[in-house]
DNA sequence: AGATAATATATAAACACATTATATAAAGGA
DNA sequence: TCCTTTATATAATGTGTTTATATATTATCT
């Protein structure tokens, strides 16, 4: 485990979903929300984000267009597709039993019937 | 994403880190602990665990030893190390911010202030 | 005026871990 | 006899992340 990121491997796609399924956003924005929202223990590089950009593109579940800042550096905003949309909806139910199998490994709070 | 177990990868190590800080246990056991405590939602492969307690052996965070079950099969059981040990109390610590942070992201429970 | 930081996007090479497929072997049940 | 369960292990392939790098505009500091 070199890095943090390593550890939200496998959620980055709805990750990207879930802040766009709040409102159209672009790379630069959403890196410093996951900085802000993780307390900066997290962090998508860059690369990493970019490259989910690309595939959520390829997969239709996210399109983009083209904006400006107030101070007209060009910005590519991504808006999430009603495809993208159901797939967040499935990826949170989803997560509810992620969150609980992994907290029950981790924590260890498990019974388990062992056969000698 | 294409299997359930890719949700838990970077997790992996410390899943056996965790039940083996229980007791010792061997590869088979483990998948069934796994397959039990997730109800079938999640399961590492036999090749994925493997791997990983390869590289928990090379860590040095586990140790391994021979055994046998009571029909004679032979098993190969694993035992943590107090750097095993270390690591996992470590983790849980973690584990708490990681899951705090990913359901907030992920269910779109924080707010983020934006310029303009 | 020049340097640096912040804003903004993007790709190539290398790396790590997971999946799929496969091999082996002993014991028990249909 | 065949299939399932118990039990371990590796090779080839695939997917996504990290590190490094490139580019460009605007703002701020010295």
């Amino acid at each position: 485990m070199t890095n943090s990121g390593e550890y939200i491997r496998g959620f980055t796609d709805y990750i990207v979903l879930s802040i766009l399924s709040k409102f159209d956003s672009y790379g630069y924005e959403m890196t410093r929300i996951i900085e802000f929202v993780s307390e900066n223990n997290i962090q998508l590089t860059e690369a990493t984000l970019y490259i989910a950009l690309k595939r959520l593109l390829n997969d239709e579940m996210i399109t983009s267009y083209t904006g400006k800042n107030k101070k007209g550096m060009s910005r590519r905003y991504y808006q999430i597709t009603p495809k993208g949309k159901k797939a967040i909806r499935n990826f949170r139910k989803e997560w509810v039993m992620i969150e609980n199998t992994i907290s029950s490994l981790v924590d260890g709070n498990f019974e388990y019937y062992r056969e000698s």
